[in-house]
DNA sequence: TTGACATGCAAGTAAACACTTGCCTAACGT
DNA sequence: ACGTTAGGCAAGTGTTTACTTGCATGTCAA
């Protein structure tokens, strides 16, 4: 399990995040038309791929196979090793 | 103001932040010799000055000028950008 | 079984990044 | 005034990273 903090570096990758938050379970064609169509990502379903394998190693999306599909599943556990690192103050009101 | 998670992307610049954590308003000479005493880190002056300056404009450091002293202060503020965007799942008891 | 669809693998490239090196400016103590 | 201390600036280097290109594998429908 590699650096999960390195893995949210990335903008794409934070946008892949925002996408399989607001719908779970989708294939990598589905994840390529939504971050084009509506992040106005460009990335080739390749580039994609990769950016999935990289959040994968850390532990923030998990695969799901099943025939010629592959469903990808977000697990944002792994951000609570950003949040309880370092004391984040209170929200001002 | 640049990108907060590109901030944290380096594991050097997060002991950083742990050392202003515990002992906040350090100068950058101050830093270096705890990083290297306490965290096993090696690097320059310059090396860690770059981080510092990369952590500012990430909002997540401030200075304070004092004669010739600069001391750095953490401000985990910027920290909520990381909390807010994602739905972090509750702690497993 | 043939073609279309969904994905995987791997080499190559260009840019970003972390770090060093060398010199410079400024503040303090004696 | 002089040396020392704290920090700044900027060019150069080696590695990492994001991305592309090209081809290969496996699955399903007709």
């Amino acid at each position: 399990m590699t650096d999960v903090f390195a893995a949210l570096a990335d903008p794409t990758r934070r946008a892949i995040l925002d996408e399989l938050a607001e719908r779970d379970g989708q294939t990598l064609f589905e994840i390529c038309a939504r971050l084009t169509a509506r992040h106005g990502i460009g990335s080739s379903r390749q580039a994609i791929s990769q950016h999935l394998d990289i959040l994968a190693q850390a532990g923030l999306v998990r695969f799901a196979r099943s025939g010629r599909y592959k469903f990808h599943h977000a697990d944002f556990g792994p951000l609570r090793a950003v949040v309880d690192r370092w004391p984040i103050p209170e929200e001002e009101l």
